[in-house]
DNA sequence: CACCTTATGGATACTGAATCTCGATAAATG
DNA sequence: CATTTATCGAGATTCAGTATCCATAAGGTG
């Protein structure tokens, strides 16, 4: 369930932050598509603004638990736009735990959160034990060819 | 079981990689700590070997999945010296598959592989449907206090 | 060993991402 | 409408990482 641009800017004023032109124009160009993004790839779509504003604009979003970072196959690490699961699950949004799923074709990221996952993470601690200590938190990312690129070019 | 310098050594010449100087510097640094490491913690331990040098060799030795990025805990990428899994498990080393545990105290990185989790991963194609595609790869990067750090800081 | 070929090293310049500075501007408040 | 405060943005700056290019060292060959 991609977040809407008002759900963002909603998100936002929670937080009291303000919501300017520059941000609301930040704001819907992440907005427009699924894929990840940098913070070159925003400077470049919207010249006008200011780079300082454009990075300080992905440091608040990504405070605030709207954007976060993923990794990208080679290593890079990458923006993605949050699901906004409030409206899916009830979950809440800000400390929500979820993993990523990216496209290697495309770079579309989809979000998902197993039990079955967590448990087994869980159980590390058993299983390789007095390797393992107290576990704190962790990361997951899926690299997958989604459904749509599947369709498109099939082999 | 941390690899040395010595295995590292052999698996660069099997690599058909001359093993220099320079380069059997930076192996034995890297080797001294089990924490991670960055590019410039390199430079800066060995400030008269070459930073273009330092670079090279670090690429060399990540193409030969010596040293691989592990993800920490405030998104950035630092190196960790891979376990030597050849002597353990006599699992093929170049190509194995294996996820990382960072101490969020000392950065320590330690190797795990749960078969558990791996089914888990496998299993998310049909748990969340419609959503992950064909599934080529994942990494997990578990944030824990390891062992030692827990000894040390009890609380 | 002398020679040649090729890989490697290292100083330096360069690129590009990200941060910092600071005066200008815009938004909230009363 | 005036004041206060946050935000903006142009440009300078920092920093990691890369590219260049010549010097050097290693390996191979006769």
């Amino acid at each position: 369930m991609p977040r809407t641009p008002d759900s963002i800017v909603t998100a936002l004023l929670e937080r009291n932050a303000r919501v300017t032109t520059p941000r609301r124009e930040i704001i819907d160009c992440i907005s427009r598509v699924p894929r990840t993004f940098t913070a070159e790839d925003v400077c470049g779509e919207l010249p006008h603004i200011g780079r300082a504003t454009v990075y300080r604009t992905l440091k608040i979003l990504q405070d605030a638990n709207i954007i976060c970072k993923v990794v990208m196959p080679g290593d890079e690490m990458a923006y993605s736009v949050s699901a906004d699961l409030d409206h899916e699950s009830g979950v809440d949004n800000v400390s929500s735990h979820h993993h990523h799923a990216v496209c290697t074709v495309c770079t579309a990221v989809r979000y998902f959160n197993a039990e079955a996952i967590e448990r087994a993470i869980n159980a590390l601690s058993l299983s390789v034990e007095g390797v393992m200590g107290e576990i704190i938190d962790h990361r997951i990312e899926v690299y997958d060819v989604c459904p749509r690129c599947v369709a498109t070019d099939p082999e």
